[in-house]
RNA sequence: GGAGAAGUCGCAUAGUGGCCUAGUGCACCUGCUUGGAGAGCAGGAGUAGCCUUACGGCUACCCAGGGUUCGAAUCCCUGCUUCUCCGCCA
């Protein structure tokens, strides 16, 4: 969320980013209620001045053995008025918050305007994308002939849009697993973590997945509990309502998990394979930050990102999001694509972001500097290093040889026992 | 799942309806003192919001949310967390 003085006094750089982002925002009401707000809490503040003070007088009266019966009654009343203005605080304050909490990140000043994905700026493309002399076939296919993947009996046992990871398929996702967090911890530097793969609503609102986007998804029906989308909530929420020593700055979080996703309103979509799918496994990086070297830190995060990409031996782009591509809490994102020649099609693998301060100041996460300076609130960043599922596709299709075999990348023999080809029985 | 106990200012504690807008100790910051440090002495410190050009003032916050009361850290209800015991278990 933003800071709300700040809303209060740029109301047309508020107006214009949510426009840039394309979100439907009604600033000028919100400075109606902000407006009704102040003079409510002064009514009603007053008031309150005046109770404390004549309920004191009553408690020393009743010590001197005095009656005052007459300022319990005129008390009384006014206890009831006060009630009758919090009241309507509550009402004002409820919609107060509702806006506050929809109003999106501003994006930051290098950001492209635009509308959507045809928008976004090609940053760099990394290695050549492979061409097979032979026909590329579909990851669904290769994993089928290969008995690592059988999507029909994870429709059995699920439904539509789950997977099954069978034998070296199986296999493969643990090496993958493994890889990327050796990779983080050992030579970028960050802590792993192995957070809950539930989380309170708090959580949810204090990364911003909630308020907006609850129908995309899961709770439970008897606890207001989420399955986590993505490692980011319990992660980023380790440090709500904490005040971190500037020292410990800066914080970098490693984390494996599996997110669910309820990918309501893509029904249709990518419905055959790995390709979109309600649970998907995805090594997670997360930071906090100074914030004067939040963007720094964006293209150090994007970076560890590639590198795992790069020594899987696949060919990859990196696409900086125009405004209205930006996610909600973002001012600023960079998405890693990987091509992959069977289905023949660019995947998003990882969206790496700065977030400023916006997930600070919900989830309440600020640093104190030595100099005795009031605590500000950190930055938060995140991004995907890297999601699997999509990965699997990418490593199964621009691996695969003429036979219908499929190498694997050197870097990830160490994790198959020194496999280096899963071959057709 | 059942029974019981507890959650107070960074930490430790005091506080069982008005003297608590929370006392004390430790830690912290600023002075004084000292050659310098320590000790000692004096003072100051939280978060959020509202009002004010400013100095400053006010409101809220004793796990959270409700309730009783003229008045709640204190009484009542619900929830959360922690601890102890029992049950059930990977």
């Amino acid at each position: 969320m933003l800071d709300v003085k700040f809303i209060r006094e740029n109301p047309d750089i508020v107006k214009k980013a949510a426009k840039d982002k394309n979100v439907k925002l009604d600033v000028d009401g919100f400075l109606r209620i902000d407006k009704e707000r102040r003079e409510l809490l002064k009514e009603v503040e007053t008031l309150k001045a005046e109770k404390n003070k004549v309920s004191d007088k009553i408690g020393k009266m009743m010590k001197e053995r005095a009656n005052p019966k007459e300022l319990i009654a005129s008390m009384k009343a006014a206890s009831q008025k006060i009630a009758k203005i919090e009241a309507k605080v509550e009402e004002n304050t409820k919609k107060f918050k509702d806006f506050v909490y929809n109003v999106p990140n501003l994006p930051h000043k290098s950001v492209k305007i635009g509308l959507g994905t045809e928008a976004n700026r090609v940053v760099r493309d990394w290695g050549k994308p492979l061409k097979h002399d032979f026909e590329a076939k579909t990851h669904v296919k290769i994993g089928e002939n290969l008995n690592i993947l059988d999507f029909g009996r994870a429709a059995k046992i699920s439904g539509t849009g789950f997977a099954l990871y069978k034998g070296l398929g199986a296999r493969l996702e643990r090496a993958l697993l493994n890889f990327m967090l050796d990779l983080h911890t050992k030579k970028h530097g960050y802590t792993e973590i192995f957070p809950p793969f539930l989380v309170n609503r708090r959580s949810m609102i204090g990364t911003g997945q909630l308020p907006k986007l609850e129908e995309d998804m899961y709770k439970l029906k008897d606890d207001d509990l989420f399955l986590i989308p993505t490692a980011e909530v319990p992660v980023t929420n380790i440090h709500a309502n904490e005040v971190l020593d500037e020292n410990e700055l800066p914080i970098y979080y490693t984390a494996y998990t599996a997110c669910f996703r309820r990918e309501a309103g893509s029904y249709g979509k990518d419905t055959k394979g790995l390709t979109r799918v309600h649970q998907f496994n995805k090594v997670e990086l997360v930071k906090f930050v100074k914030p004067e070297t939040s963007y720094d830190e964006l293209e150090k995060l994007l970076n560890n990102a590639e590198t795992v990409i790069q020594a899987l031996e696949l060919s990859y782009r990196v696409i900086e999001l125009c405004t209205g591509d930006l996610s909600f809490a973002a001012s600023k994102c960079y998405d890693i694509e990987l091509w992959a020649p069977g289905i023949k099609k660019w995947l998003e693998v990882s969206s790496c972001s700065n977030f400023t301060d916006f997930q600070a100041r919900r989830a309440n996460i600020k640093f104190k500097s030595k100099g005795g300076k009031k605590p500000e609130y950190v930055h938060t960043l995140n991004g995907s290093g890297v999601a699997l599922a999509r990965l699997v596709i990418a490593i199964l299709e621009v691996h695969q040889t003429k036979d219908g075999s499929v190498n694997i990348p050197e870097a990830l023999r160490p994790y198959m026992d020194g496999l280096n080809v899963i071959k057709s029985a």
